[in-house]
DNA sequence: ACTTTTTGACCGGAA
DNA sequence: CTTCCGGTCAAAAAG
């Protein structure tokens, strides 16, 4: 079997229940391009859309703004941990939920650097817990001074389930690629985050 | 060639 | 003391 092990055509992801989280960008990339599968909304700001949920039976009819955060502060756990937990009944209230629109849109249509944060991450690992049924996925902070780190929940829909914020940041927001204008505008990324600290992120959630 | 993502393994802490 | 789970690191692959 060794002549086998030099071979690897395909992702050994067998034993990866949620190769669809993994291969996500890709699927977006194919659902662009062919515009068919199960999305039907090309070049539209819907990604992927699976009644498959089970946690909290998200509304079908808007993904984008499907998706509500509830910060729950812990002043009693350690200096900085912000836990939000999506709540799409929420979103109802909130259809200024622009931060998670980017989160479920792919900004450059392969990776999503910039989050909805406005900061850039890098995903270090991924593990599947026992309190969630979705993969979290564990981000922390590009910038090297930034000891911010990040635990993100998708679904399998590629919906955020819960993020946990842990830190501050000690640089402000990096400039977003995307250039203002009327595009700003319509899908912008919270540049209002005073650029001082992970208040960014609770700005924005917190304003809902 | 570089950066980021992905995945398995390892370590530490808590129960 | 043992077991389980969460979190992090490192190597490889992909874009």
């Amino acid at each position: 079997m060794q002549s086998q092990e030099k071979i690897t055509p395909v992702k050994p992801v067998a034993s990866r229940p949620f190769s669809s989280f993994t291969s996500f960008s890709k699927l977006l990339k194919d659902f662009t391009a062919t515009g068919s599968a199960t999305i039907s909304s090309p070049g539209e700001t819907v990604i992927v859309r699976r009644p498959k949920v089970t946690r909290f039976a998200p509304p079908p009819s808007d993904l984008s703004a499907g998706i509500a955060a509830t910060m729950l502060q812990d002043a009693g756990l350690d200096t900085t941990h912000e836990k939000m937990v999506i709540d799409p009944e929420q979103v109802v209230s909130c259809d200024q939920m622009t931060a998670f629109h980017d989160i479920n849109k792919p900004i450059h249509g392969v990776k999503n650097r910039l989050s909805y944060d406005g900061y850039n991450w890098r995903k270090y690992g991924q593990k599947q817990v026992k309190g969630s049924e979705f993969p979290r996925s564990y981000y922390k902070c590009t910038h090297p001074t930034c000891p911010v780190k990040r635990k993100v929940e998708t679904t399998v829909d590629g919906q955020i389930a819960e993020i946990v914020y842990n830190g501050e940041h000690n640089h402000p927001q990096p400039h977003p690629p995307k250039k203002p204008a009327s595009l700003a505008s319509t899908e912008v990324v919270v540049p209002d985050a005073h650029g001082s600290n992970d208040a960014g992120a609770e700005s924005q959630l917190g304003g809902c």
